[in-house]
DNA sequence: TTAAAACCTACCATTTAGGTTGGTTTTAGT
DNA sequence: ACTAAAACCAACCTAAATGGTAGGTTTTAA
């Protein structure tokens, strides 16, 4: 299993949002309702996108959360790097620089670095309005 | 990171032996060594091997392991879901039903699926041949 | 008889996954 | 000023998966 219930809330969410988008802000306590996802567990993987400007919440009451672009601007492979971490499928891609003494000669690092690149190709290639059609 | 050790060390056993096809029986003694993996834990992922006719063992003085068929018939496909279960994205592919009571409105299930297929697609493309040379 | 090989089972430490608990702070509305 | 609703925050917890190790038994060629 590559994807953990971090990047498939994170995305549910989003699209949530999106689906409410131009309504203002949305407090998480519905979408965890909508979504049926604890609320306190949404809160813990929320962190990532406001920090990184995905998102903006507001405090306080009337508050809640709101897309910071336009469902468009949202590439699924930017939601899944920021909460997974990275999409590698094998420990020594994902860092900047491959540190295993054997990828000189590694016979499956090709494989794995074409499968890497399908990968972050494929997800870059689906954006938040594709999804909520 | 999808792939563990598992799939990634069967793998290797699994090219270890198409580079020695033709040569008999190879101990994993050598393999071990050649790879620089552990015998004892080589020893535990090889079970699933033999038991699929993958490889075949000769126990004993001179025995060891060697390939079944020729190289060029082994999907990197068929070891990795072998050894890693399945390839699936997310836990609610892989079975053979969907018991998820999402499933029906599932905004993201369309692009998971398609990404699975693909995953597969791209690991049956390659066989055991192709990464030896 | 011996050495080398496969084969087998139980255990174990660490990390990750998937949360829960129990708050504090901010803010709109009354 | 007070209250309710919201974001925001930190510590804790349980179970499963990961990546092994330890200590054998069985088989067989030389």
């Amino acid at each position: 299993m590559m994807i953990s219930t971090k990047g498939r809330y994170a995305l549910r969410v989003m699209i949530d949002l999106a689906q409410n988008y131009g309504n203002g802000y949305v407090p998480m306590k519905e979408v965890a309702k909508r979504q049926n996802i604890s609320l306190k567990y949404l809160e813990r993987i929320l962190p990532v996108l406001t920090k990184n400007k995905l998102i903006e919440g507001l405090q306080g009451k009337g508050g809640g959360y709101r897309l910071t672009y336009t469902p468009d601007r949202y590439r699924v492979g930017d939601i899944l790097r920021l909460t997974e971490g990275d999409l590698a499928p094998v420990a020594c891609l994902g860092c900047e620089e491959n540190t295993c003494e054997r990828a000189g000669t590694c016979k499956t690092l090709p494989m794995w670095e074409e499968f890497y690149r399908l990968t972050n190709t494929y997800f870059d290639g689906i954006v938040l309005s594709d999804l909520v059609k």
